[in-house]
DNA sequence: AGATGTGAAAGTTTTCACAGCC
DNA sequence: GGCTGTGAAAACTTTCACATCT
């Protein structure tokens, strides 16, 4: 029935699976472009539509979080779109590092959804000598040795890690060191860290094998 | 030589759950480190123990596929790994499309992962003149006008989207017209393909969401 | 002895269905 | 009438445990 907006003080996000948070990211891409639109009111069924899902599956993700709906008439789109904001985490800046100045870190760097987010590079490092003192937009690209350092100085919570696979574990080693938070591993190799690091991982290979998967047999 | 088993005419794929995909890509970017360290077997432990899983999931992924292990021994490493190969659609070349002459279009062309697992890009696209005629390693970048007659020279399979969120699924439209079988899609938009064309979405900015939704709560 | 393959149990996620409110 | 919120059922996925084979 009702739930109070007083939460325990244990994590709430424990409780909630994986797949409800890569949901909870396309509702909110989705009312982004509704609140655009000019869109008041949007019902389940309508977020369902567009994120090929059934109209239970959205209403039981929103309902871990709280009732935002209104029998009858849907969810507030620039309400809600504020909750899943603030679930999300992006009702704030972040400050973030590139570890790794190849191609792939230079996409990343200029990848307008991440600023739209609130997400900022505020460093690059790389080690090799001829990366180092390069100049991609306003950041100049360090050495990994001055990491901790930087880090430091920048405030920096995240790392985008973008290094080859065989030295992914080693430099990954040194952004613990720093005390960041969160790394989001871009490089295909399974990483140890300690618990208290939050570690997402991208492999851009399995997406392309899961397709080779289905195309084949 | 293991033969994985004859019984159904229906594609065997449609039984096999995401997740399990998933993981059989990584058991096989496991094995192709142990193959090339020249180990000759290998146990589901060992395997789940790099993977992060427990050893009756990798028998468990690995008994829908045939019975490639030994009692008492465990896997011998290439047979599995080749195996494994065969079930990703990874024994044979892939031709692939960059549709997108951006920067991540840029950091994908150049992505050796993708080569070493025998995925060719044949051909570039962009609509936008200063890109097209650019020459990218031995590709020139072509108009996306002439999408379908070079999809058919090259005899492509595989469209990796890359184009902004705006105009992903009028580009995507076109894509399937061409009559090419998979696309994946890194643009961050929920698109609509008939259920004939295989469709894989990468969302880089999810992954970032699900940190930073960890790190708040 | 050592490690797989697998049916059954446990656990998790999704869907159903309907009470309850607009 | 319309649509949410949710407990219960169904579906799916993972883990257990042990027979089975080398």
């Amino acid at each position: 029935m009702e739930k109070t907006s007083d939460k325990s003080p244990e994590k709430i996000t424990d409780k909630i699976s994986a797949p409800t948070v890569m949901r909870l990211s396309e509702y909110y891409r989705v009312l982004t472009e509704l609140d655009a639109e000019r869109q008041l009111t949007v019902s389940s069924s309508r977020l369902a539509e567009v994120g090929g899902i059934t109209p239970s599956q959205v209403r039981k993700d929103l309902s871990y979080f709280g009732n935002f709906g209104r029998r009858g008439l849907g969810y507030n789109v620039t309400e809600l779109r504020r909750a899943l904001r603030e679930i999300l985490g992006l009702n704030r800046r972040w400050n973030v590092a590139l570890v790794g100045a190849g191609n792939l870190g230079h996409a990343l760097h200029s990848y307008q959804e991440f600023r739209q987010q609130g997400f900022y590079v505020r460093a690059i490092f790389d080690v090799d000598p001829s990366k180092v003192g390069e100049k991609w937009g306003d950041i100049v690209v360090s050495h990994l040795d001055d990491l901790a350092g930087i880090v430091a100085k920048e405030k920096i919570e995240i790392a985008i890690l973008v290094t080859p696979a065989d030295v992914a574990q080693e430099v990954a080693d040194r952004i613990v060191e720093t005390g960041i938070e969160g790394i989001l591993n871009f490089a295909p190799r399974k990483l140890e860290v300690p618990d208290s690091v939050m570690l997402r991982n991208v492999n851009l290979s399995i997406a392309l094998e899961s397709l080779t998967f289905s195309l084949t047999s």
